[in-house]
DNA sequence: TTAATAGTGTCTGTGAGACAATATGTC
DNA sequence: GACATATTGTCTCACAGACACTATTAA
């Protein structure tokens, strides 16, 4: 928040109190991009829209602040995921947010747009009250606009595009995909979550090196996994933050 | 922008529509840190407040989203870049909003936060109607707390910590600093800039190759600087967006 | 000729990418 | 023992970091 008196038209009523700035107030809600790993390949959740306006249509999960109920942005995302997911804990990141005149049109609205990782195993979905329906959509073949493909509520393919970038960039150097796995996860499915994000193959060597050097990893047991020799299975250290892996410039280990 | 129908509490007073979702609405503001290279130091504007909340204490430009004059976010911050510090076309990225209810006494508010990269030479400050004052201050200096030194109004201080985070982040693997300095630049003032955000020197032969090799520079000219030997002068070949030099994992030039 | 800065060249260690070899489990 | 996957090892080469050298101007 910020100062108070920028130009007011003068054709607007007067101000009632310093107290309560007579500018007419955006709509201000929240959407969350939540992300997965399910059938090898990237997905988010879209609800279908039960209201007007875009009733009928495919939109992200979220809605309208509760300045009652919700203390901050972050608080009122964490609400939501809860509410349309089920998840205590995942790995919850501000994407950035969308507001303008047109986007809505019952007025003037800014959304804070969210990013979640979390993964699917054994997951239920829950419906809001404006939900009808909820369900996993491929990142990739929803952002490719196949033929009869419906268009996305609102501005939310922006959304989900942005959403898509982010978290592509930060796999390439982070440890995000951890949080896309259920606990415990082995070295061969971290490096398989690695390459469907990222659409392309890692070489295993150079990432087993990586990983355990991330020093992010906890051992927590053999791992039987139907066929053969049984991987070792790992837990996140810490589900606070991911490790940054180094970076380009500047001396060695100072990135 | 998003779903309209969360739990409303029963107490409250019924839709009138579902044009106009009857959710009380946060208060919505756009706020800017602005960033500049002066001597020899990262430096951002501040104004001091002139009206309560905080009155007299420094504050990040900016002020109330004006839903008549705004198309959108970017448009707003725009709008009060030029306000303030009567800049045309800066280098503008979104920082992320921060909202609650406890950051502003007038009640729950949410700002989106914007980072401006412009060079301060010949500049004029302008100054808002409620601003009383506005001034430079080091970064550096503003965020160690320094005994005396007056707390920023808001969580204003929050935002800032993160703005320089942000550019210090991104300095280490894009050609951002360029739009720290008035064109046209040389390549040694260019590296100055570097080591002024990053606080740290940095080395002149790999620093002039990876910069060269970027391609996102024009030669101008020789520039007589005072001194000796007249260095090569350059602009930007865009302002459009700064170039991103390779990052580590993947294919060689695949990063 | 000297001073001062601009600009280039060279050496070297690190580390990622590519690929090969080995280990360890089930059938 | 055969097979499939997990895990480890080795080789190579590009590149960043460090540092030395040359170039070009004014006085």
């Amino acid at each position: 928040m910020a100062a108070a008196g920028p130009t007011r038209r003068s054709t607007a009523p007067p101000a009632k109190a310093a107290d309560a700035p007579d500018f007419p107030r955006p709509l201000t809600t929240v959407d969350l991009v939540i992300f997965t790993v399910r059938d090898e390949a990237l997905q988010l959740l879209l609800v279908r829209r039960a209201e007007p306006p875009f009733a009928g249509q495919w939109a992200l999960p979220g809605g309208f602040v509760d300045i009652a109920r919700d203390a901050d942005l972050q608080a009122c995302a964490s609400r939501k995921l809860r509410e349309k997911a089920g998840v205590q804990s995942p790995y919850l990141e501000q994407l950035g947010s969308w507001g303008g005149a047109r986007r809505d049109p019952r007025g003037w609205s800014a959304t804070h747009a969210y990013m979640a990782l979390i993964p699917t195993e054994g997951m239920t979905l829950r419906h809001g009250a404006n939900a009808s329906d909820a369900a996993w959509f491929e990142a990739d073949e929803l952002l490719a606009g196949t033929a009869g493909a419906q268009p996305l509520a609102f501005d939310h393919e922006a959304i989900v595009r942005a959403g898509v970038e982010r978290l592509r960039s930060k796999v390439e150097y982070t440890s995000l995909p951890a949080f896309l796995l259920p606990e415990p996860f082995t070295l061969p499915e971290l490096q398989r979550a690695y390459e469907v994000v990222l659409g392309r193959p890692v070489d295993k060597s150079g990432f087993r090196t990586r990983m355990l050097a991330g020093g992010f990893l906890v051992e927590a047991g053999l791992v039987p996994r139907g066929t053969r020799r049984p991987p070792m299975g790992y837990r996140l250290a810490s589900r606070d933050a991911p490790v940054v892996f180094p970076r380009t410039f500047g001396p060695r280990g100072a990135g």
